[in-house]
RNA sequence: GGAGAGAUGGCUGAGUGGUUGAAAGCGCCCGCCUCGAAAGCGGGUGAACGGUUACCCGUUCCGUGAGUUCAAAUCUCACUCUCUCCGCCA
């Protein structure tokens, strides 16, 4: 979010930034919001230094035990005109937040420009799509013929776009939880946190998602709680109101939390399998910066997710996206896609991006740079690191032999306690 | 779920409806002292918005929201959160 000065003084930066995303706000209303809203502002506080400055009159007068009911009886209707600009002025300002709270964050000046995906840029390729000698089966079918995935019996339970992990299948989600968060926290230096999974309506303003995406959220019934719809949303604002010890920054998180989203404009898209479902798993880097190091930690950030797939030896691309694709609250994102067999192209597995100060405002987090310094807001950075259920896909897919059976990547071996998983 | 206590600045903590943006202490910054430091002494030290932007001036803010009043941190109501005890439960 952008403070309405900010706008107001930069309001052909807004426009170009917003149309760059392929949005289009023509902050015609927001300026005369702004404007009128100065103009009362202005009279209300004329009006209220009067009325501080009778009222010290009238305590005066009494002091000296002289009678103010005529005194009164005239701030009576100043106090009423008071009452009704200020509803006016506050009637103006929620206008404003409406608009405020729906600009999206401005692209980064070396974000590539395009109105859609089809304009990312991709950045690196590592490893290439292995070569089968045979027909590869996709992991719905790997997954459920060796007795690890059961799609039916999940859909008794909670329907559609839901898993069960079985067996060894269960095991290798809970293998690679521990190793994503062994990985980060012991050798990446982030801190593991294991935060609520259910969120208020300000926790979901505080990241982006709300106001403008509440369809996209599960609600909890009769209450003002919703499903966190990734570890970003409790992470970002476990500092939501605070003024962060300058010396402690970069703050790094890492979390393993389990995922909700309506997926509500994606009916009928990637139905089978462990791709798009409404629970996920997935754990979540986070950090919290200052502003001239941002850039350089969503580097950082990158490769500590990239990382993860170098130890499992996945075939992987970076894609770094166009300011059409970079969604509402980033500034710049990488998008880590990794090679899936089924679908014969390269699917995401994390998205990396820099939201600069853009949520911090929303959330009110700042630092304070040097003992006795003004508070700042920081910049916070997050990205999966990396979503579980995609990986678990992946590595059935691109391990498979032809018998129908799936080796284990070597560091999750350790973890696993066997080298292969067959029927 | 029942009963009680509480919520004030970076922190601790005063506060009788009327110079209380808020005592005091801690912390922090500047100065004096010192070779330097500590101690001591003196001064300063919140945020947002608006007007001017050199300085400065005004308004608002004492958990949140409404109300009473000429005037609210202080009175009334609702809500949220924290703590203690009981009940329940993992």
């Amino acid at each position: 979010m952008f403070d309405a000065k900010f706008v107001r003084n930069n309001v052909d930066a807004v426009r170009a930034g917003v149309a760059a995303k392929g949005e289009s706000l023509t902050l015609d209303n927001f300026l005369a919001l702004d404007e009128g809203r100065r103009q009362k502002v202005t009279a209300v506080e004329q009006l209220k230094a009067e009325r501080n400055q009778k009222s010290e009159e009238v305590a005066e007068l009494r002091r000296q035990g002289q009678d103010t009911t005529l005194l009164q009886e005239n701030m009576k209707a100043l106090g009423q005109e008071v009452k009704e600009l200020d509803a006016e002025i506050k009637e103006i300002e929620q206008r404003l937040e409406h608009i405020l709270l729906r600009i999206p964050n401005l692209p980064d000046s070396d974000v590539p420009v395009g109105p859609d995906e089809s304009h990312n840029k991709v950045r690196s390729l590592h490893l290439l799509p292995r070569q089968f000698a045979f027909a590869p089966k996709a992991h719905w079918d790997l997954g459920v013929a060796l007795d690890i995935l059961d799609f039916e019996r999940a859909g008794k339970i909670a329907g559609a776009r839901f898993a069960i992990y079985r067996g060894l299948g269960a095991r290798l989600m809970r293998s690679l939880i521990s190793f994503m968060l062994n990985l980060h926290t012991t050798e990446h230096g982030y801190v593991e946190v294991a935060p609520p999974l259910l969120v208020t309506y300000d926790n979901m303003v505080g990241t982006g998602q709300f106001p403008k995406f509440t369809e996209d959220a599960f609600k909890i019934a009769g209450q003002e709680l919703y499903l966190n719809p990734t570890a970003e949303v409790p992470v970002t604002n476990m500092h939501r109101d605070e003024v962060l010890d300058g010396m402690q920054l970069p703050l790094y998180y890492t979390a393993y939390c389990p995922s909700f989203r309506a997926e509500a404009g994606a009916a009928g898209r990637d139905t089978r399998g462990l791709i798009r479902m409404h629970q996920f798993n997935k754990v979540e880097l986070v950090k919290f910066v200052r502003p001239e190091h941002s850039s350089a930690e969503l580097e950082t950030l990158l490769a500590d997710a990239c990382q993860v797939l170098e130890r499992l030896a996945i075939p992987y691309r970076i894609l770094e996206m166009c300011t059409g694709d970079l969604g509402f609250a980033a500034a710049k994102k990488y998008d880590i896609e990794l090679w899936m067999p089924s679908y014969n192209r390269y699917v995401e597995i994390s998205s990396c991006s820099n939201f600069r100060d853009f949520q911090a405002r929303r959330a009110n987090i700042k630092f304070r740079p040097q003992k006795g310094a003004k508070a700042e807001y920081v910049h916070t950075l997050n990205g999966s690191g990396l979503a579980i259920d995609r990986l678990v896909a992946a590595i059935l897919e691109n391990y498979q032999e032809d018998n129908g059976s799936v080796r284990l990547p070597e560091a999750l071996i350790p973890f696993m306690g066997i080298e292969k998983i067959t029927n």
